[in-house]
DNA sequence: CAGTGAGCGAGCTTCCGCTTGACTT
């Protein structure tokens, strides 16, 4: 039996490090933190000051945990986590939750894992850590601390289930305002000029037309009509012809944040999506791990790579890199990700998999080729009629390097192909040129971008907000919550000015183009909006951007032993918690952004737009009244800043009876939840596209019939006890009305019996207990 | 994923970082 016994965090890994290790040493998992805080309840005990945390052994996590004290009676145990703040907590978590013997506990660290490597590592074990370990507790309770003290003001100001965080209530902050300062981008436009000239010697090879542009762009029409003028009737010729030697140098290897935005780039993935690829790949063995900040590459991985590249496309492609982090906080546990084994460039799994191996292989071969040398040529162009000149560019691509395997995208990626040359005609200086036309364009300057889910992780990143292991879920979050929504958004229409210039008469056109159109974009929803005012307004601290860049600081000078770590907690605390109470002396009415629209003619009540449980809303009267307010929800494209009185009082028309079923039941409709409907009885019937504020009797009646015939498919049994067997919309399923079971593939739903059903109910899961993010 | 359509209630919710869970359509 072996002596020994190796922890790591990840089952993948240990599975390679075994095969290195021999049979002296057993390589376990902990599969990451193996205790934390209690979800529920602070677990932090703020009477005393000392902001001592009480941990518990994860549910998820009793199994492991039993299992590795198992595994490490009587050996000596060598905790193999990462190399940093929390691979060190993982560590002493472990000495403690195993009961470890300190006399036979070792604590070892590898960066790349070959057999010198290891070697190397189980030679100089070392003891655990406490100021790093402190660290890690300081960075937890204050992350608790913000966590669950600001979330219960908003359930109680605004909505209940809502939730703030040191990392999330920025990341939708960043949101909020991009989407402000595009509302609040006011696009002038300019005028730009090109030219073409018709180079009559152009041959098979070369272009024979010339394209040049004015450097420098015109505020007005008017004097772009006033340019164009002088030109009517000019001589050209070229002035000057520079040429100058250019490179480009590849970009790094994949970290976790360039990789999501690559992978959203050029395939199309969402980060989660990426993340999901990634996690398969790695598990598969080919790919390294892919929750990493760091570019850097083994020097194993650099001479594989260096052979492939010599091997595929020869000895003057080779320029191997050691690249540098450039991200904040970047910790640096492992290496960049990377395909495990480079002499493979493809590999077989689904596309999904295919392509992003793909991707990874490109980018690590690329990093390490040489770069690619262009020249680029600037040729400028007198005007005899004025001072200004024109000029254009060619592009030539003498070497391309590591172009020839990959080229980094970027957001607004117009989709050029930089292999491509674009090269000028052969010209001469003093030659003379033969205007074909010249146009003037208006332009309009553009606004910020809209994010996406990688741009946004590539900020969070530059901010050193949030870590490659919680990208992809923070994002997830703060849709979930209702923050932000990932959407498109259609283009419209807008007009513009082109004045040509051509056998010397000037006209002048007005054509259109359709502009920001957006696809997959992040937006603020309303309630994003108004929990970020609150946070913002309340909590100026924790929401500024250099909190946690701040903070990290403290958190490293807790890890060199300089500062105590309860003691900077304290000192973070007191300030923060007077805060929290300011902010629970703001009234609901504030927070909510309640606004008074103006009084109901009829009732003379009050008329109040505001956030409410289900988003934004009117309310007619207050709650002091004797009668209840009345409530209506705006409709999706009305938003709380721009509604006005009069759309308020349409709004409350709602219900509004369009007449009597054929058994004489009154027909309401409505917008609710999913869209609009009719209602009659208890029955609801969706109307879409159809609107509630003008559907007719006639329509509604032909929505029922249609209704009733698919009810009247619905049903397959009914018991009399109320059990009842269901056609719904994902197939036969059974129901008591509280709760829904599946019917087994090779059962008949027609021919169930009730005692079948009752038991298919009873070892049904129970309602709503399959919790989305459980731990 | 969810088999629906609220609006005050009772009781519940929530953080950030490590890691992989796996009943089937």
């Amino acid at each position: 039996m072996a002596k020994n016994l190796v922890i790591v965090e990840s089952p993948a890994k240990a599975k390679t490090i075994e095969k290195y290790l021999g049979k002296d040493f057993e390589v376990k998992s902990s599969l990451g933190h193996i205790r934390d805080l209690p979800s529920k309840g602070m677990s932090i005990d703020i009477k005393n000051g000392t902001f001592e945390p009480t941990y518990e052994i994860s549910e998820d996590k009793t199994k492991v945990v039993s299992e590795l004290r198992k595994a490490a009676k009587d050996k000596t145990v060598w905790l193999a986590s990462d190399e940093d703040r929390e691979g060190e907590a993982i560590a002493w978590h472990l000495s403690i939750a195993l009961k470890l013997d300190e006399k036979k506990t070792k604590r070892i660290v590898f960066h790349e894992i070959t057999k010198s490597a290891l070697e190397e590592a189980v030679a100089h074990p070392r003891h655990i850590d406490k100021n790093l370990v402190d660290a890690q507790q300081a960075r937890r309770v204050l992350d608790r601390l913000v966590g669950y003290e600001v979330s219960p003001v908003l359930w109680k100001k605004i909505r209940t289930g809502l939730s703030a965080g040191r990392v999330q209530s920025v990341a939708v902050r960043i949101i909020v305002e991009r989407e402000q300062e595009i509302e609040g981008f006011e696009s002038t436009s300019s005028f730009k000029v090109t030219a073409e000239f018709d180079l009559s010697s152009g041959t098979a090879t070369a272009p024979s037309l010339l394209r040049a542009e004015l450097p420098e762009k015109f505020k007005t029409e008017k004097e772009a009509h006033e340019f164009l003028k002088k030109c009517v009737g000019a001589e050209f010729e070229v002035s000057d012809l520079e040429t100058k030697p250019a490179k480009r140098s590849p970009a790094a290897p994949f970290t976790t944040s360039t990789l999501q935005q690559e992978a959203s780039r050029k395939l199309g993935f969402s980060v989660k999506q990426t993340m999901m690829t990634a996690q398969r790949l790695y598990e598969a063995g080919k790919i390294t791990y892919m929750r990493t900040d760091s570019v850097n590459l083994s020097n194993q991985a650099l001479s594989q790579a260096a052979k492939e590249i010599e091997k595929k496309f020869g000895k003057k492609y080779v320029q191997t890199r050691k690249y540098k982090t450039k991200s904040a906080g970047a910790q640096e546990a492992h290496e960049a990700i990377r395909p495990t084994n480079l002499s493979q460039d493809t590999i077989s799994g689904d596309s999904g998999q295919e392509r992003l191996y793909n991707l990874i292989w490109k980018r690590t071969i690329a990093s390490q080729m040489a770069e690619a040398e262009l020249e680029r040529t600037t040729a400028t162009i007198k005007i005899s009629t004025t001072d200004r000149t024109l000029s254009a560019q060619g592009e030539v691509i003498k070497f391309d390097g590591f172009l020839k395997v990959y080229f980094e995208s970027t957001d607004d990626d117009s989709g050029t192909n930089p292999l491509e040359d674009k090269m000028l005609p052969p010209i001469k200086v003093g030659q003379e040129l033969k205007l074909d036309h010249m146009q003037a364009r208006q332009t309009y300057a553009r606004p910020p971008a809209r994010y996406t889910e990688a741009s946004l992780v590539k900020k969070m990143e530059e901010m050193g907000i949030g870590r490659p292991s919680t990208y992809a879920p923070t994002i997830s979050t703060i849709q979930d919550r209702g923050y932000i929504e990932k959407g498109d958004r259609e283009g419209r229409q807008r007009f513009f000015t082109v004045l040509v210039l051509k056998k010397d008469k000037i006209e002048s056109d007005e054509q259109s183009e359709i502009t920001g159109a957006e696809r997959a974009k992040l937006f603020p929803t309303e309630m994003g909006e108004v929990v970020n005012d609150f946070l913002v307004k309340n909590f100026s601290n924790v929401l500024d951007y250099n909190f946690t860049a701040r903070v990290e600081e403290e958190f490293d000078r807790v890890a060199e032993g300089k500062e105590k770590w309860n003691r900077m907690i304290s000192d973070f605390y007191e300030p923060f918690h007077k805060e929290v109470k300011k902010s629970e002396d703001v009234s609901r009415e504030e927070a909510s952004q309640m606004r008074e629209l103006g009084k109901d003619p009829e009732t003379k009540k009050p008329i109040f737009v505001r956030i409410g449980r289900f988003g934004p809303m009117v309310q007619m009267g207050t709650k002091d009244d004797e009668e209840k307010p009345r409530f209506a929800s705006l409709l999706p494209n009305q938003k709380m800043e721009e509604v006005t009185l009069e759309e308020a009082l349409e709004l409350f028309k709602l219900p509004r009876s369009v007449g009597k079923t054929e058994e004489g039941e009154e027909i309401t409709t409505n917008f609710g939840r999913f869209g609009p409907y009719i209602k009659f009885g208890s029955t609801f019937v969706s109307i879409k596209p159809e609107d509630p504020f003008t559907i007719t009797h006639k329509k509604a009646l032909e929505l029922i019939a249609e209704k009733k015939k698919q009810e009247a498919e619905k049903n397959i049994q009914i018991f009399d006890n109320g059990i009842k067997v269901l056609n719904g919309r994902y197939g036969p399923y059974i129901t008591d009305g509280k709760k829904n079971a599946k019917i087994p593939k090779d059962k008949e739903p027609k021919k169930l019996t009730l005692a079948e059903c009752e038991k298919l109910l009873k070892d049904a899961p129970a309602k709503g207990s399959r919790r989305r993010f459980k731990k």
